[in-house]
DNA sequence: CACAGACATTGACATCCGTCGATGTCTCGT
DNA sequence: ACGAGACATCGACGGATGTCAATGTCTGTG
């Protein structure tokens, strides 16, 4: 398992400056490149945005599969992705696992992106 | 030329509520992870940083490569996705060609990511 | 006008990534 | 205990992506 599959958004946010305050640490893009290349994809966008719409602000993956309309093997992968990434929590109840959105991980992000 | 590449970030901010407010449409979806996909990359994101934070906040590729540690085309061929994704701006001035942050348009990434 | 230098473009290559079908694992109801 | 159903994992495949060497284009200089 690679490195950075330790390393969810938390720690990323905790670590440095926004990225044009100062010049960025090449360890530190290495990470924050990692978290986004896991939000760059429209299906796992729309997944999150699913998720966080969703009433109770989490979803099952059989809530998932069809409006998303990718198989279930690949609606699973990309929770999996946004899991290991620190975006979503994975909750499994019975037959059911439910995600729901990990809280401030998304607002890491961008903070790190932002300029003002 | 793919479509997105007419795309710059700043109508993808235009067209949608942040992520989690509703559930986005596919094709902002698209719109979206395009520009992501744009930042998602170590290389990338140092060359933004090192631009904003470089003298004037502006740098040519003369600048860059050396302390990218990357050959010259690989520089350029980066740079390229950073202008047409509408995150740099160039300016070719003698011989030199000078990149510079447009100004938003990381923090339009950003506030489509913020969920506050 | 030729030459040097800064940068862009091209072509090739290895790797990564999204996707699916097939299969495995676990839980619940009968 | 058995079967059904929800979800995860595996293996494979095609397309996208990062990288470089080689080459092209343009600008300023001797």
């Amino acid at each position: 398992m690679p490195v950075a599959e330790l390393l969810p958004v938390i720690d990323v946010t905790a670590c440095c400056a926004p990225l044009t305050r100062e010049t960025i640490e090449p360890s530190n893009a290495e990470d924050l490149a990692h978290s986004l290349k896991a939000l760059a994809d429209p299906a796992r966008l729309r997944l999150i945005s699913m998720v966080a719409s969703h009433e109770g602000a989490e979803a099952c993956v059989c809530d998932l599969t069809e409006p998303l309309g990718l198989s279930q093997p690949t609606v699973s992968h990309h929770l999996k992705v946004l899991v290991d990434a620190g975006f979503l929590s994975r909750d499994k109840r019975g037959v059911w696992a439910y995600y729901s959105l990990v809280p401030g991980a998304l607002d890491s992000v961008a903070h790190l992106l932002a300029t003002v």
